[in-house]
DNA sequence: CCTCCCTAGTCTACGATGTAGACTGCTCTA
DNA sequence: TAGAGCAGTCTACATCGTAGACTAGGGAGG
């Protein structure tokens, strides 16, 4: 079986992502997958030559997600559009989300953000030589600190503790009191705005 | 057994760093570490309470390649040394590296290396209240950076035919040419550029 | 009507993985 | 010399991805 059945890949799609999202990505098995479509493991690779390939299909499957329909009118609105639906999908999907940092995504849809993004630096007045490169820094932060969020790496829950206990870290003695945020979303609009300030006068 | 042993902790962590430069994370199971270190499987729970630890080790002794030697004088190089160095572990063990962005790491060697982030902030004159926040902009995008570059995430190779190819990119065919930069050092140069540009005068 | 083939799915089986539980031999102390 | 504790082994199990061979059913062509 060289060529692959379509119809009920995004019903599979469904299944999967709803597994992930309840039990983790540990628990996305192909089995899980399986029995949740109520089918026999094996009738998955119909439709998917192997477990990568059905991950690389939740992966686009959030790509989708990320154009808004309403994207703004401004290029700072757009940009901003995209930004936030970006991190919101990443708590809606918290175990599948990473995987867009993981694997390359050229899909369609992924080029379809991409484009998006191009277009609202042109309006920005962004050289196009620099385009590229300043989608690149963009994207790259924006999937990073969603990523992050929902990881944990920021979490900070030992941060403040670790401060005071002291160790050889004086500037996190010096600084505490200030470590961890009361507000992720205000950082996140902070980390924006000054991202803007990039990209204006580049 | 409650307490961990510690003397060959480092011998594994050598055994599993190698295993997954040679042959990628994937090969990476306890069976092969064991093979390696010349010891049974199960041996290795002596040092490790279970893969999710080992791997935790591997993460703390990435971080402690993050810290440079010489770090420089002005905060501008010690920044500056640090971002390399990120991205030159990453290249080092590419499969390994991302596990940075996934797991907390709030080891103490992570703390140094923050810290002397938090050091040079502070010496770029950046206010108490918003360095962390600074901080967490940064060093996400240069793990997301170094992350994206060794995962082929930016790799492009199908941007320029993609772009050529048509669909409804409009964008990307505007920008054909300038999509995939021939120089990523040259790159990374620039947005650190960029992003100093952000700390100074904040 | 019968025959053939295609589609969608099943069944069985294999090798690999993480790890629990019980065990053995060695070394050091009392 | 007895015994405690450490380092490592052996066996076993459940779970995973997936190869390979198979089967029921529904058209299409004669």
């Amino acid at each position: 079986m060289r060529k692959l059945k379509t119809s009920r890949q995004p019903e599979i799609l469904d299944a999967a992502l709803a597994i992930a999202d309840e039990r983790g990505l540990d628990a996305l098995s192909m089995r899980a997958v399986a029995e949740r479509v109520g089918v026999t493991p094996m009738a998955l690779y119909g439709y998917f030559r192997n477990k990568d390939e059905l991950l690389d299909g939740l992966v686009g499957r959030l790509l989708t997600e990320l154009a808004p329909s309403d994207p703004g009118r401004t290029w700072e609105e757009r940009l901003g559009a995209i930004a936030w639906a970006t991190r919101r999908v990443a708590r809606e999907h918290p175990s599948v989300f990473p995987l867009l940092l993981f694997r390359a995504s050229v899909t369609p849809d992924g080029v379809r953000v991409v484009d998006l993004i191009y277009q609202a630096l042109l309006d920005a007045g962004v050289p196009d030589a620099d385009v590229p490169r300043i989608e690149r820094l963009v994207s790259t932060f924006v999937l990073g600190f969603a990523v992050s969020e929902v990881n944990g790496r920021f979490s900070g829950a030992s941060n403040e503790t670790r401060a005071r206990r002291g160790g050889d870290a004086p500037a996190h003695r010096r600084l505490a009191g200030h470590l961890t945020p009361d507000d992720w979303d205000a950082e996140f609009a902070a980390d924006l705005a000054d991202l803007m300030r990039i990209i204006r006068p580049v």
